[in-house]
RNA sequence: GUCCCCAUCGUCUAGAGGCCAAGGACACUACCCUUUCAAGGUAGUGACACGGGUUCGAAUCCCGUUGGGGACGCCA
């Protein structure tokens, strides 16, 4: 090879990458990992990402579902630099191809009734054939009276297509295992492969990078591309999420909206690192930003087989990113959710919250929940904890700790601290002695962050006043 | 049924012929730390689907079997 000086970014090397979804279901996990992986790709090579809703099956395609699209892009934060286009928008162009396809016999009008189609499918599988359009309209036949005609693509019948796939080689198939494909449907709407084909070609898109579910479209595109004089793009096929138990992702495992991700409490980024590692690795890496992401991901090293969901191994990650983040960072987050809760929080330091709760807590929901008893005063004392710690035999260790408390200089951790070491050597007893009968009485239950930290966010007179209460609890009514 | 794809611990994966009596992570168990809960640390249980080749040598290459998945629509 010669080594003259190639410029480092030809117009003709710039990465072009797309997601396609349709807006017929909800955008759910097994989509954002192939929107993910190709918005990575184009990002990682400095390329363009677009995206583009197929929305040619008006039956079924819904507003409320592109919504979906848009809003989980953007809470995910995979911005597209072009788009969102829609196919609904693009008709001109491709009657204009169908017509050229027409034109010059590359594709031909079928007459088929529905009914024909049936009997002609259930005489192949009776034959144990694939079933298939067998052509009969092929070579012409009269215009049928009242029968609106398909359009059909006239595949070649000889011969083979090689696809070449960046993550699993070259895949072979023989054109006779193709049948004529229709392009438009008698009520005048384009169909999705003949849709694509157009749409990646005038796009540019140099890279298509989906779910290995449409790896037997592809030969078929192929085809219409090399019939329309466009040029072959890279291609990479994604393997399929699975639900936990292994077996097709469905509703009831996790095939929910993506934003149901966001309203369970887990961060976007901690998500997207999941999802990253489904099917993809770098040695040993488990936990990386998305900005890490990009720097490392490369489409080749994508794994051939499926994966399934880990609800563990999510919750897991999210944690270790919440570790990761500053209480001041993770304050906005927590304050959302706490709105999904109905709870104000406002006048509490959601920032000392967080940073006290984001290593006992999964998710920011739980986080939520764990911090509740800083905003609302508990109405009740956990019955077990209660019966342990605030019996009338706590009631001088109360006594006592209100005491030191309220005569504290500096209400804060280290001086908490410090205050109530002394009075548990005064007492003769370990620090749990006396810390847990104050969890109790201020958090209403066993569990709360440190107890120093917990009576720092609580304040001075909020703890004081909770303390008077589970002294008047232990005295009891009886 | 036909075509296509896939196959390492329960799960996610490392492994691109010798460095592998198979490494890491989640989960699980035990212990340590400890003011609760966590987090963290240490240790442990646990896998190359099976059968043939090729090779001095195979988790890694080839073939077959089995198993799983996908496609076969006037859905995408």
């Amino acid at each position: 090879m010669g080594r003259e000086a190639r410029p480092v970014v030809e117009r003709t090397t710039e990465i072009r990458t797309r997601f396609a979804p349709s807006p017929t279901g909800l955008l759910h996990i097994g989509g954002v990992r192939t929107a993910l992986f190709s918005w990575a790709y184009a990002r990682h090579h400095r390329g363009t990402f677009i995206l583009r809703i197929e929305d040619t099956d008006r039956e079924r395609s819904t507003d409320d579902a592109v919504q979906v699209i848009l809003d989980g892009m953007r809470w995910l934060g995979l911005d597209w630099d072009e788009g969102p286009y829609f196919q609904t928008q693009r008709y001109d162009r491709y009657r204009a191809v169908i017509d050229q396809f027409l034109g010059d016999g590359r594709a031909y009008h079928c007459y088929c009734s529905k009914e024909e189609l049936e009997s002609m499918r259930a005489a192949q599988l009776a034959r144990k054939e694939k079933p298939r359009y067998d052509g009969r309209c092929r070579g012409g036949r009269e215009p049928v009276p009242g029968v609106v005609p398909v359009v059909r693509f006239r595949n070649p019948v000889e011969g083979e297509v090689v696809v070449h796939d960046v993550v699993h080689g070259p895949i072979v198939f023989q054109n006779s295992e193709l049948d004529d494909l229709i392009i438009l449907r008698s009520d005048g709407n384009p169909t999705y492969n003949f849709c694509v084909t157009v749409d990646d070609w005038d796009m540019r898109i140099t890279h298509v990078i989906r779910g290995d579910d449409h790896i037997n479209n592809t030969p078929r595109q192929i085809n219409m591309l090399r019939a329309m004089g466009g040029e072959v793009p890279v291609y990479a096929h994604l393997p399929m999420i699975l639900g936990p138990d292994g077996t097709k992702l469905s509703k009831r495992h996790g095939a929910v909206s993506v934003l149901q991700y966001r309203d369970e409490g887990y961060l976007p980024g901690a998500l997207l690192n999941y999802l990253g590692r489904l099917g993809w690795s770098h040695g040993d890496l488990e936990v990386f930003a998305l900005e890490e992401f990009v720097g490392l991901f490369d489409v080749e090293a994508v794994n051939k087989s499926a994966s399934a969901l880990n609800v563990d191994k999510i919750a897991w990650t999210n944690q270790q990113h919440m570790m990761r983040m500053s209480g001041a960072q993770l304050a906005p987050f927590l304050a959302e959710q706490l709105g999904r809760s109905g709870i104000d929080p406002a006048g509490r330091d959601l920032a000392a919250i967080a940073e006290a709760l984001k290593e006992r807590t999964r998710t920011l929901k739980e986080m939520a929940e764990g911090s509740q008893f800083f905003f609302r005063r508990p109405e009740a004392y956990e019955p077990k904890a209660a019966a342990k710690h605030l019996g009338a035999d706590a009631q001088p260790v109360l006594a006592a700790l209100r005491t030191a408390l309220a005569g504290i200089a500096g209400w804060e951790a280290g001086a908490l601290h410090e205050c109530l070491t002394q009075l548990a050597e005064a007492r003769g007893v370990g620090l749990g002695k006396i810390a847990q009968p104050l969890r109790v009485a201020l958090a209403g239950s066993g569990v709360s962050p440190p107890i120093d930290q917990t009576l720092a966010i609580l304040g001075r007179d909020e703890s004081l006043a909770r303390l008077d209460r589970a002294i008047a609890f232990a005295a009891g009514p009886a």
